[in-house]
DNA sequence: TGACGATACGGAACCATGTCCCGTTTAGCA
DNA sequence: TGCTAAACGGGACATGGTTCCGTATCGTCA
């Protein structure tokens, strides 16, 4: 799945060095322009920042979600991989799911405008929504079935909607310090709560 | 507050009768155009349908959220007043409050990306925001004020933030048939409930 | 009723931004 | 060192918001 597939068993011709070096520093350059700009930033700042022309952008991720997945894949996988450690951690199930939750919503509100775009319509970002909740989705559904089964919670509220309810609480967190999408989260999740 | 205000007392010479006309024709035009094509549908849309020039939206409604604020200003005003109506009708007022949320966002589904623009950070939308919540955020703070003093939930939250928060859960519902933003935000109104 | 000034109008022009194309450059290999 | 395919850059095009300016119309006053 990771990028050295390419070049494996040396059959297919590799990349050559410069288009591997480009990628990288487009990558380099996204991340920090989107911390800058958000990740709805101009194509063209972008490709000032690496100092490439627009195409190659383009060439290397064809759409804007394919080069924000890239950006944030290592932290969406973090996030994935604290899932069961977190139910594993000795806490309730219920606990594990509050502090999973909380870190969702912390990676989202710290990506200025991705909870947005994570929800928007537009063509061009369904590789962006497949991507996060194939591989979140799961996490969140053994959370939550763990959380039931011990009785903690309801069971009738599918992850794929709880989930797209959390990141839409994020939305516009970054703007406005009276915000507290942590906080409305958390009630979310309280909200699922069966009485003891 | 109202239109009729402009020409009070006859002194300051009234609109001219073709600009009623337009200003009219435009709301009916604008009210069409966001049913089929979403509140952010493009001004030359709008202009077309209504049969006048782009310059004449913007010389009626110099931001799209004045357009907006106007399509939308009777059920606006129907949702406010439903607030206090709901209050006296008998039941608890966390019941109250429950149905109260529940037509908020039976409104803000319906409009196609309303939610989202109201969300928008974007320069020009201020007045929008600022309409709603003048206007709806005084009805939310007296239901959550009423339910917190029978004790049937917390008062730690601010109406402003909460309201925010079911506008977020509203983003994206209208495209999305298996997304249940009423349930998600009765859940997040059940996350307030204090045990009895 | 006719003329005049203010008001309102329409559409073209301008700017920003996403997207695509094409002529040029360069890495990698023989 | 020379060749070819990969990769590149920047300009061309499309879309949509915003503004400008010459023209048409309303409403009034003589």
């Amino acid at each position: 799945m990771n990028d050295s597939d390419r070049g494996a068993g040396r059959a297919a011709r590799p990349r050559r060095a410069d288009a591997r070096r480009n990628e990288k520093t487009l990558l380099d350059a996204a991340a920090e322009v989107f911390v800058a700009s958000g990740v709805d930033a101009p194509v063209r700042d972008i490709a000032a920042k690496a100092g490439v022309g627009t195409a190659t952008i383009y060439r290397h991720f064809p759409t804007r979600a394919d080069l924000i997945i890239a950006v944030y894949r290592h932290q969406v996988e973090a996030c994935a991989e604290a899932g069961p450690a977190l139910l594993e951690s000795g806490a309730t199930p219920y606990e594990a799911l509050q502090r999973w939750i909380g870190l969702f919503v912390d990676f989202l509100v710290t990506k200025h405008g991705l909870a947005a775009v994570l929800r928007s319509d537009e063509a061009g970002f369904e590789a962006l929504h497949a991507y996060f909740l194939d591989r979140l989705m799961p996490v969140c559904t053994r959370l939550l079935d763990a959380a039931a089964a011990a009785g903690e919670i309801r069971s009738d509220i599918p992850a794929l909607q709880l989930m797209h309810g959390v990141g839409n609480l994020c939305i516009g967190a970054e703007h406005d310090p009276d915000y507290d999408a942590r906080r409305l989260a958390a009630l979310l999740i309280a909200g699922l709560r069966l009485p003891d």
